[in-house]
DNA sequence: ATTTTCCAGATTGTTCAACAATTTGGTGCT
DNA sequence: AGCACCAAATTGTTGAACAATCTGGAAAAT
């Protein structure tokens, strides 16, 4: 039933063995190995982590910190789903996040920025979806590392997770990476050139159209 | 030993015990029951809140994703001390998710803030630090609840809750919060007359200059 | 007297087994 | 079909046990 997880990785470093369990089932939601929904039993889950359901309890308490798992009581704990209301709340901390760091940020780093638009582009040239999807990532994350602030980069990437859950319970959808890539080539023009008011107004509008692509979408979807 | 706690509430909705405790904590540190530094002994605790080591466990869990709590490992969990760094990055924070609140947020509830304003200066005309100092949260609070992100809130909360840790540990320090009653009322004034850039461009400053100020009364606390 | 080594006690990290509380799904009744 | 009800399964919580690690101080060495 649990072939979903795969290979574990040595269970080396196991300095706090709950943090350790929740790093790895963060990585099979991440990687879309245990889809939006899917039911996570805390007996047949602690068998086949050769751990204990106590553990297992701490790793679930973390993940449902950061939103990635729903846990509904004496029910059980779910792969988080995210709806037409968990989009809006994500666009709505995108839009207050990326346009400020635009704006306000001590300054991006711009060298890193070129080579994710770079590596987008191969992506793209290549048909690599899943490249895209990463480079794009990594560009909301240098963004808002240009913040100085790790607490907001951990925000950024609470939500990104929420954004891949979107992505894997609509596989079917169309292919939304590819038409980003060059609007984040755009944005960093902006912002090498110091247009940073600019580049924090146009990004707004472009969430604005991410958000109600990915709206429609999921309607349509059913 | 564990006077601290003084009177539980009754144990009532306990729906998931562990979530319960952890508020119990959150709330025994917010008002400054337990002092920065402190060591949570998980025997002595569950022995108070006559909870389990387990369950206890679980709330720990909560609390150091919240940062309220510093967990050593093998050592035991202490409740955190903020320090130069953690004052940094608390302003990093601030300075990108206040001014852009102000700027972009759809807007904030301005009857709120006016309420807000009326019960500071009621305060400081009272010299009551403590209200002032809850007046001054709602202030900010009910500023970022403008973004119409419920998480953007939460980010809010916590960072104000180590702002309640810093205050706490030195809390022979000049009274900051009569200061900013004023200022407070001036931002109002401003959003309340459309100009919101301003708005923004001035917070700004003011958190500049508040980070500033606390870094200085830190450190000449030595 | 100072430093180092080492050990016993205490505390945390993790597991296990049990029981209470709650949900689920079906069974049979009306 | 609709409904009350019960049995099985799952989660929530507990207590006890043991391993791993840290602490403080006694004993030994310099």
């Amino acid at each position: 039933m649990n072939t979903a997880l795969g290979d574990l990785p040595p269970s080396a470093a196991h300095a706090h063995t709950g943090a350790w369990v929740a790093s790895v089932l963060r990585s099979r939601i991440a990687e879309g190995r245990l889809v939006p929904g899917t039911k996570l039993s805390e007996q047949s889950l602690s068998e086949t982590l050769g751990i204990s359901r106590n553990t297992l309890r701490e790793a679930f308490t973390v993940l449902d910190g950061e939103l990635i798992i729903t846990r509904i009581p004496n029910r059980g704990v779910f792969v988080a789903s995210p709806g037409p209301d968990e989009i809006r709340e994500i666009y709505n901390v995108r839009r207050i996040l990326e346009p400020a760091a635009a704006l306000w940020g001590p300054g991006p780093d711009l060298d890193e920025l070129r080579s994710v638009v770079a590596d987008a582009r191969d992506a793209l040239a290549r048909g690599s979806v899943p490249e895209m999807a990463a480079a794009n990532q990594r560009f909301h994350e240098a963004l808002i590392l240009g913040t100085g602030s790790t607490g907001l980069l951990e925000t950024m990437q609470r939500v990104l997770a929420q954004m891949r859950l979107v992505f894997h319970a609509m596989s079917n959808a169309p292919d939304f990476h590819s038409h980003y890539v060059e609007l984040n080539a755009e944005l960093l023009e902006l912002l090498a050139a110091g247009k940073r008011a600019e580049a924090a107004e146009r990004m707004r509008g472009y969430l604005d159209k991410a958000e109600a692509e990915l709206l429609a979408q999921f309607t349509a979807a059913h």
